[in-house]
DNA sequence: GCGCAGTTGAGAATGATTGTCAAAATCAGC
DNA sequence: GCTGATTTTGACAATCATTCTCAACTGCGC
């Protein structure tokens, strides 16, 4: 049986509110500074649930961490991340979906899987960057 | 300065004899397997120097440990990874670096980088997978 | 209110990776 | 070949994200 905890909850609508990525542990240390005494181990369950039941998303960032995301539509889709603020574009990529799918099949490959994620600076960034 | 040392050139050598992707700490293991009394330490040093130098060319497999192969050609490229064996297969993917450069402009970012690698399962473990 | 199975949380455990630092190996010059 | 400065090594500790453990707790149906 499935119960709603408070804590679940929390999970899910700190995950909504916040705007880009976010690690397991920074949405933890947010949990705990709005005031919730919410564990470590519950934030990485009630994420795991999450992206399991496909209300979340997750991606590896490039230092290696586990990011995640409320995902706002149901279906496949991949990602534009400013590697500075986190902010993140939903991008559609149906091209290379049947690139993958079409390349794995002319490499006798099959159950093809991909992970496409494009990280960059963005706008803002960009000009931030600049101006140093 | 650079110097020569027997570790580099062991972790380099086991690097190209390897098939597909490898993991430190199995190329770690193999060359200690192999008679060579190397550090774990060195082994990721040696590692790390490697792909600074573009020798080699690592990636986040998708339970998170960090995978190492010897760089055939020097250019940019991505891989068709078989999930279960290890098998590797460079691919040209020009369409899709166009398509990145592209959607990132697109949004207003700059310094695009992209993540972008199938994985699957190659045609012998389909075959295999398929007559149990 | 009761009982109990699912859930929580503090801390320990894990596993990959990186840092530390004394000892050993390498290279350049003699 | 020998010397000395300097880099590199490697055993081990440290770190960091994540998972596990397990006793205490709680939501939910009765």
């Amino acid at each position: 049986m499935k119960r709603n905890t408070w804590q679940r909850e929390a999970v899910r609508e700190a995950l909504v509110t916040a705007d880009g990525f976010v690690s397991a542990q920074s949405l933890h240390s947010t949990l705990r500074d709005g005031g919730s005494p919410i564990g470590l181990a519950t934030v990485y369950r009630a994420l795991s649930d999450l992206t399991d039941g496909g209300e979340a998303d997750s991606l590896q960032s490039m230092e290696g961490e586990a990011l995640y995301r409320a995902c706002t539509s149901g279906g496949h889709h991949h990602h534009l991340i400013c590697r500075n603020c986190g902010l993140t574009v939903e991008i559609e990529a149906d091209a290379v979906e049947t690139w993958a799918t079409s390349v794995a099949a002319a490499n006798g490959f099959t159950q093809p899987q991909h992970i496409v994620d494009v990280f960059g600076l963005c706008a803002a960034c960009s000009r931030a960057a600049a101006e140093q």
